[in-house]
DNA sequence: TATACCAGTATCCTATAGGATACCATTAAT
DNA sequence: ATTAATGGTATCCTATAGGATACTGGTATA
């Protein structure tokens, strides 16, 4: 390799490795199996008790949704509100900051099923 | 709720589960920490070597980078090429099916870009 | 001749993701 | 009186994700 391309070489690894980061950094909020089904029903939903939002998800047993909308709650993308009355009514909703996401949930949603029609084509 | 409202409700349940489902079957395909940033590394640098990918991708271990190329090759997003020299050149590369996930890639990019920036806004 | 590069593999280890099951108090419906 | 729904918690369990470290055989470089 010449001196040049060793420098464009390296303006280019440095530039798609900040990149790569932010990827992370999505990536760490998002961790594991329900962050993204949870936010596609919630935004789909708009609001939505533990139980139905259960239900929506598919399999997901209480203790996770449980767990995954405590840590969606805290990174401010989910809301929980708890209405007073009896027995007590609680509702969890996307926030405006959850709805940040769409674009990505989209994107997920498009590949997903193009995905699910191509493995159909495949084994044909 | 009145009976036309239930019929309505049960539409839009079956109606969102169902992208549900394919959001899940994306999010299969790229489990784990290090699927997306092996992704983004290759379609910015067009094709890599081992320990080049490696560099690029951050502290990820021969090992996750290994397996992890493995389970990609196999669901066709990348590619793998030997060349004969001596000693042996491997060539990684992302294949068209991979580069579909373009639209994935940069929203998530995109998103921890912002979130990023949030998070230092928060901080102040 | 010692060191460093390449493309990985092998081995060992631990934390935790995530499932299964049971359970709680409260209230409304049958 | 019993069943079911509500919003979860508690306990137990296992598989595996993923890190740390060492190593291999071949080559070219200092």
């Amino acid at each position: 390799m010449e001196k040049q391309e060793i420098v464009e070489k390296q303006k280019t690894m440095k530039d798609c490795s900040s990149k790569i980061l932010a990827v992370r950094d999505a990536l760490e909020i998002f961790s594991g199996k329900w962050k993204f089904p949870i936010i596609g029903a919630l935004i789909h939903l708009q609001e939505s008790g533990f139980k139905e939002l259960q239900r929506m998800v598919g399999d997901i047993t209480p203790k996770m949704l449980s767990k995954e909308l405590k840590e969606l709650e805290m990174n401010h993308l989910v809301k929980r509100t708890v209405l007073d009355t009896r027995p007590v009514t609680v509702i969890y909703s996307i926030t405006e900051y959850g709805k940040t996401t769409q674009n990505i949930m989209y994107s997920l949603y498009e590949w997903g099923t193009k995905h699910r029609e191509k493995i159909k084509e495949d084994m044909k």
